[in-house]
DNA sequence: GTTTCATATGTTATGATATAACATTACATC
DNA sequence: GATGTAATGTTATATCATAACATATGAAAC
């Protein structure tokens, strides 16, 4: 019913120091407030909706508005140091900023938790797909909504 | 620009043949209201928001507010009969809604038409991807959004 | 053919997500 | 320190979606 244990403020630190490595190299401002605002992303491995995040700045920043909020989003998405979860309206943390990717995401609908994968072998086969269709991609948008494998596994024993 | 030429009346009354069929053998009702609202969804290939549905469906058949339209909508996709595109948060009919799916759609950003596609390697590789990942996959989310065959030679002979 | 009940629709209000527009501040460069 | 750009503050509003309760419709039972 929840993600596997681990020690969480080292995602935590690991997410900040290399968004302000990637940050410095390309001359993007990491200003203190879009830190703030990808700390509280990373602070779970559950997507997080825009407001959740508006009302977490204002506890901690003093005043912000949902432009506030967007803005930040905004930049650390082009920065891919996030991801949108589309059919959630909500963000989570990218764990391989460094180099542009559209990975998979698996949602579980009972813990919450979003793990993000990068198979190689479902990126050929939308790429195959697509060129067969004369289609050019631009961004891929893959979510999976179902039991992540902790979840799984507690179901079965409850039914067991 | 724009998809393919086509008898577009064709796809609509396919369309809405195959709902009233489909409706009838499982006992569910596809009313006028839900039959109207299909039918404006099917008027295009392009995915349509709730709120323009609601001011066609206003223009045509009188009174209309929001859950009129999403009952409606809600109504269509517990059939199989239209999908949601999550990363537009609007509506298109689905063109083979007998059996269950999760299609694959491709999004063109230039002239707004989205096709389906059921490509049976992409869905091989997300079920091997998250069976490794021990995730017990409910429902996908694949939307591919980029130039599609029309708009790319469209915009090749521009660029030449 | 009326009663009965479940389902569908009407209606009002509100919640949730996102952006437009313009003012002000911070910061780098000169 | 003047200048210009990028970032943030602030107010208002657009856009998407649902809760809650009233009314109407239509099939089945009587
Ligand atoms: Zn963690
Ligand atoms: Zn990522
Ligand atoms: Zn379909
Ligand atoms: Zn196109």
């Amino acid at each position: 019913m929840a993600a596997t244990r681990h020690d969480h403020r080292r995602c935590v630190s690991n997410a900040l120091g290399a968004a302000a490595l990637l940050c410095r190299r390309r001359g993007a401002r990491l200003t203190s407030l879009r830190a703030g605002v990808l700390e509280i992303v990373w602070r779970g491995h559950a997507p997080i909706g825009a407001y959740a995040i508006l009302e977490r700045l204002r506890r901690e920043h003093g005043q912000a508005a949902p432009p506030t909020v967007y803005r930040a989003l905004d930049f650390l998405l082009a920065q891919g140091l996030i991801h949108r979860i589309e059919s959630m309206n909500a963000f989570i943390g990218c764990p391989r900023p460094a180099e542009a990717h559209g990975g998979q995401f698996l949602l579980c609908t009972l813990c919450g938790t979003a793990a993000e994968l990068a198979d190689k072998r479902v990126e050929a086969a939308l790429t195959t797909a697509t060129a067969r269709a004369g289609f050019r991609v631009e961004a891929r948008v893959v979510e999976l909504r179902g039991l992540c494998r902790v979840c799984t596994a507690a179901e079965a024993r409850h039914a067991g």
